[in-house]
Order: structure tokens, then sequence, then C-alpha cells
DNA sequence: CTCATATGGGACTGAAACGGTCCTGTATTC
DNA sequence: GAATACAGGACCGTTTCAGTCCCATATGAG
């Protein structure tokens, strides 16, 4: 579960790239880059397009940028992009919730939720800079992770290494 | 994305229901109560049984119940059960990452498996016991959100259960 | 001992989603 | 106006998903 799609895999990539270097890029350049088919790749650009979290520029010298700076981009947004918006159940889903057949059985909804909202939050804390400038994390990915944790948290050094 | 399938909802709906009420519960009762169809829901069971989220009990009289104390088991747990491992893309599955033949373009792979973590410790802070007895939750709903939060961040006591 | 009850473990199927390709149209630059 | 690049779908084979069904096995009751 919780198996993103390869799709947004690429479109995860694909944005990180951009993050990595000005100006536009075109969809063949990324795909050569990124060892991504073209037409797929051409695919996750459109898509990133649409959800605005990247901008177009048609004709000649054309190409995809990031809309906003790396660093103001969360991946939760460029998944989103690609997948939908993040709802775990469909009872979660606006468009169904009124039907929860359940509805006794089921004071399971508003968790679902915490746990939609809880996922989300984790995914929005990690920017594009960060997957493009992984920086410190590379010599002590534990110790930046305790960072961020930090700076979520407001104190306490936690590393819960493991799983 | 995100989306989790309905076999692990239905896991996570099965399982509540075995945690608000001790004893056995043969499949077909967790079935009637859950409005689940009854061979989609002993699927499930079997998987839960499986995986060591529930026990089983066979013959007349038999049933499932609850591995542990429902305030021991994270949600985590029970998904993973139906899903397999939380593994966000293939490159952060163990038997496909020696093979990352972006390598170069992918400095990517320490990060999501940041997002991996960071996925799977949110959900493993919701306990069956939460889903069970949503308490407060119900109330103030978006307060206990906050609540949670706070004790996330606030250093605090946090159980890693386990796996 | 025997029968009714329940789980264990797959096999199987129709429907839907995924991954990937390709084609046609439109905007932009030279 | 020709070459370049994106926009937007249509299309298709493969895989996964949701759901059902069947048979084997274990257990308790009479």
């Amino acid at each position: 579960m919780l198996r993103i799609s390869k799709m947004t895999d690429y479109a995860v990539v694909l944005a990180t790239h951009m993050a990595a270097a000005e100006g536009p890029h075109a969809a063949r350049d990324l795909a050569l880059q990124t060892q991504i088919p073209e037409p797929t790749a051409s695919k996750v650009l459109k898509k990133l397009t649409r959800a605005g979290v990247v901008v177009s520029q048609r004709g000649a010298k054309g190409g995809y940028a990031l809309a906003r700076p790396a660093s103001q981009i969360g991946i939760n947004v460029v998944i989103e992009a690609i997948e939908g918006p993040i709802a775990v159940t469909e009872c979660s889903d606006e468009t169904a919730d009124s039907f929860c057949e359940y509805e006794t059985s089921c004071g399971v909804r508003a968790n679902w939720q915490r746990i939609n909202l809880a996922v989300h939050d984790a995914l929005s804390q990690i920017t594009l800079a960060d997957m493009a400038f992984p920086g410190t994390a590379e010599l002590v990915p534990l110790a930046r992770l305790s960072k961020d944790a930090d700076r979520m948290r407001g104190s306490a050094s936690r590393r819960n290494d493991v799983h």
C-alpha cells in the first residue's frame, strides 16, 4: 500500500531535475537526463503543468520550469498533481461521504481523515529543494531528519532509525 | 494517490470492530455488522491472521480476535497486512534498489525513504484503540488533531510500536 | 462418532486502473 | 513559413483489484 505509482515517481524525479537547474527545460532533455521514456515524461509534465506545479513555454526554445521556487513546493503537491487529491478512502472523499452506508459502524470516518491529514502533513514537509539539494542529508541523513523534526516539533531530538 | 484499497479499508473497519468488543468474532458476524460482503470479509480476516494482527480459532464457537490489545496495534500494521510493506517507490523496495538505473539522476532515493518513513510514522501513531473509541475526537475533531500534533511535536512519549 | 460450524488456502473472473505510445492541433521562434 | 515544443486526447496491452466460490481441515456439541 501507499505504493506510489510509477508516474508519480517520474513526476518527482522530473520536478527534482527542474529544481536543480534554472531556465526552461525541454521535455526531451529532461527525458534523456532522467532516462524516462520521452512520451511518458511528456505526459507527466503535462499533468504537472495543469496542476500548476510547473509552467510551460511553447514553441522553439520553449520548455518547462517550476512555477515557484523549489523550496516552496512540497512533495505533496507533486504527488497530488499526478494522483489526484490525497484521500485515503472513499468515505473521506467529499463527493461520496454523504453516502457512507456504514454510519453506525463508522466512527471510523473522522479517524481516516486524521490519517489523511497526517500523511498529507508528512509529505508537505519535504520540498523539491530538499530533494534537489540533499545537502547535509547526504552526509548525515538521520541528522537532517531530526533537524526537520526539531523544526516541526520545536524540541527534542529524536531519531528513530529503524524500520 | 495514497488511495488505500477497499480491502484495506475493510481491514481497518473489521479490526476496529474487533477492538470494540472482546471475545472471538465469527467472520459472518463481523460481516453482518460492518455490511461488508461475507466472502470478502473472510478473505480480509485471513490476511490479517497471516500477518499476525488477529488470531483465529477454528471450529464451532471459533472466530477471530485481536492478537494484542487494541492500543498496541498501529494502523500501519493493519495496512501492511493487506497491502504489503509500505514502500512508496520501487527503488525504496530493497529487492529492487540494487538496480536503480538512474543512479546519477537519483539522489532522490534517500529522500524517498525519508518520505516512506514519515508516512509510516504518521500511520503508526494511530492505534486501533483510537479508532474504536474516538473519544474526544468526535466532539472536536480538529482540536483533537492539533492535540495530537502537539503530542507528536512536544517531544513527549511516543511509542514506536514495533513491527 | 458424527455432524454442524468456522477458518485455511487457493483458484477463478469481470472490471477497472496503470503504464506507455502515438497522433493531431496550436503556439513560438528564427 | 519552417522547425521546434507543448496541449490534449485516443488507444491498447498488462496488471491489479474486488469479489465469489470451492474444498480441506480443525473444533465443539450432541
